[in-house]
DNA sequence: CTGAAAGCGCTTACAG
DNA sequence: CTGAAAGCGCTTACAG
């Protein structure tokens, strides 16, 4: 590999002098810098990243860092998070910032492995399995000094600054259209303890239930995680305890789907006996059969609000937490055939 | 940020010492070291990586680039190669590998990018749209001496190194399973032309058409690229044009779920009308209505295999191209109700 | 077993 | 406008 001293030998000047051309420094002679990058170019130069960023004391690396909920065996991550990282990688690669992605365990301590190693200069979280672990890493990167910004709900100030989508308003949609659609009994699968998303969209759900004065009933709240498995089994309790319900709402499209398979499983129909809503708007929402109705977050603009803000933070600038607008989108998992509303 | 220097001075010793008994060097007195752990550790201490791989001449990172095919506008991916990430991020934390992820535009010069500037020590390849432009692209990294792996079928050896699945296997598979429910007018939906892999599924298809004495009918072949909207327009036009098939083999999942979707649209059905074939088994081929028959790829045993003959040509080791085995999954999109076959 | 020193390839304040 | 020099934080050959 050619040095910056080879282009300064070859061009009759001094290392430095590339060093500024390189850099465009106006400082230099127009003409010496033109000839000096062309010399670079033709010999296929390119300034050593580890020289420079070890010199400046920077990496322009951000870390992108996907959590696996500790309970599932598999490299399990939830679709939707993949679906943010086209725009992650996107906007990155538009500020001059590269991307080092890995799916971590929460037992790794991130602020050595990444920011305290000079891998990278900060890092986005995205996923997690229980909040009661997630939490205490949390503060342990506060406490380190360490540039992060999460996707989730907008918690207090000291566990960082956060990006997520408006989970109470989402929730609320859901339950008033299963209501709209004359649903009376809706059940809630998702595990609003550990995990403060789904904690937001609970809330969202019994608000609206308590709007349209109907009764929140306990034995309709089941805990599931983010699988399919895990709403397979969810539906499954429900019906073995003879708990009776019309309608579903999972708290993630996979949750929702795998709800649906239980449901056909048992020989109910969707929407007919039970309709059936998810959360997230995964690619695979359009296609199961029927169709999931659910709620859409825009991971388009999440993945740019994460990567902006965190690059924000890493310049001294000020960020704050963001909660981005959602929506419903209705499929025919939740409007039954002879139903008079939309 | 401590530095080597300052573990030096708390623990009494030169900072070549606390270099050496961080790396575990078996020369440094037990004690000693082990006086030097524990300050690293009171301090969080962390080797700086761009001193260290300045310093060493390596990166310890590999570089996954992903090619965006050129003529879709988004950051259409497909979900085949996002599924390899999983277990290629997996493969390179186990052998101390980073992970450096990109989404690429052909234009760009990989080498200077990220293995001229030290970014990476190596490249992976997932993807691409036009094999021509891409041709071109790995000859260049051949010269220039990057080290690199891709996805695809194997070439001749001066295009590096390529680990793919049984292709022409696949494709006959495919046709030979159509062929036994009784399908004799099966259309190609794919681009062979501008895509090796596609090209060896269609060997495998005409093999197949040829075996059983059925006609290969150029009027059948149309093509496509990896998108669902290319799989819908290819079935629109062959419809359009008055051709007359019972089955249709996408070259890919998402091709074969386009297909579907027009099929639909026209009032015909699935399998009874038209049997449809994927490739890739995409969580998606599952969810569809019908579920889709496809070949399954081993992605998870593809992403070990593509880091570790990508550390294996890093470290001079000798490395050959593989041709991983496939197998094809039967479900409804393709075994009408009535018929015999299985 | 340990230390002093060279050097990896840059960037930039300082001097001219 | 340009060059000589210091220094970023390591690793390791060399000397003791």
């Amino acid at each position: 590999m050619p040095t910056s001293l080879d282009i300064a030998q070859l061009a009759g000047v001094s290392q430095s002098t590339v060093s500024r051309a390189l850099r465009g420094d106006p400082m230099v002679n127009e003409k010496t810098r033109d000839r000096i990058r062309d010399i670079a170019r033709r010999l296929d130069y390119t300034v050593d990243k580890n020289a420079s960023n070890l010199r400046l004391q920077q990496t322009r690396t951000l870390a992108l860092l996907f959590f696996e909920d500790p309970t599932s065996d598999e490299s399990n991550i939830n679709p939707f998070f993949l679906s943010m990282q086209g725009s992650i990688a996107r906007v990155c690669s538009e500020r001059g910032y590269d991307l080092l992605v890995s799916f971590q365990q929460m037992s790794r301590n991130w602020h050595a492995e990444y920011t305290g190693s000079h891998k990278a200069d900060g890092l986005i979280l995205l996923g997690y399995g229980d909040f009661l672990d997630y939490r205490h890493k949390l503060d342990a990167l506060v406490q380190s000094g360490t540039r992060f910004v999460r996707w989730g709900s907008a918690l207090p100030d000291r566990l960082g600054v956060s990006i997520g989508s408006d989970n109470p308003l989402g929730g609320r949609m859901v339950t008033e259209h299963l209501v709209a659609q004359g649903r009376r009994r809706i059940a809630f699968l998702g595990a609003p303890e550990h995990s403060p998303e789904v904690m937001e969209r609970y809330r969202g759900y019994e608000a609206a239930l308590r709007t349209a004065g109907l009764e929140i009933d306990p034995a309709l709240r089941i805990d599931a995680i983010t699988t399919e498995q895990s709403g397979h089994d969810a539906v499954l309790s429900l019906l073995d305890r003879g708990v009776a319900f019309d309608a579903a709402f999972g708290a993630s499209d996979l949750i929702a789907i795998g709800a649906m398979r239980a449901l056909a499983d048992r020989g109910l129909r969707v929407p007919d006996d039970v309709a059936v809503v998810g959360f997230d708007d995964i690619a695979m929402a359009r296609s199961v059969h029927p169709p999931l109705t659910t709620v859409v977050q825009d991971t388009r603009r999440a993945g740019r609000l994460l990567v902006e803000a965190l690059i924000n933070l890493i310049e001294g600038k000020p960020v704050h937490a963001t909660r981005l607008p959602t929506h419903l989108i209705v499929r025919r998992s939740s409007v039954a055939a002879g139903s008079t509303a939309a």
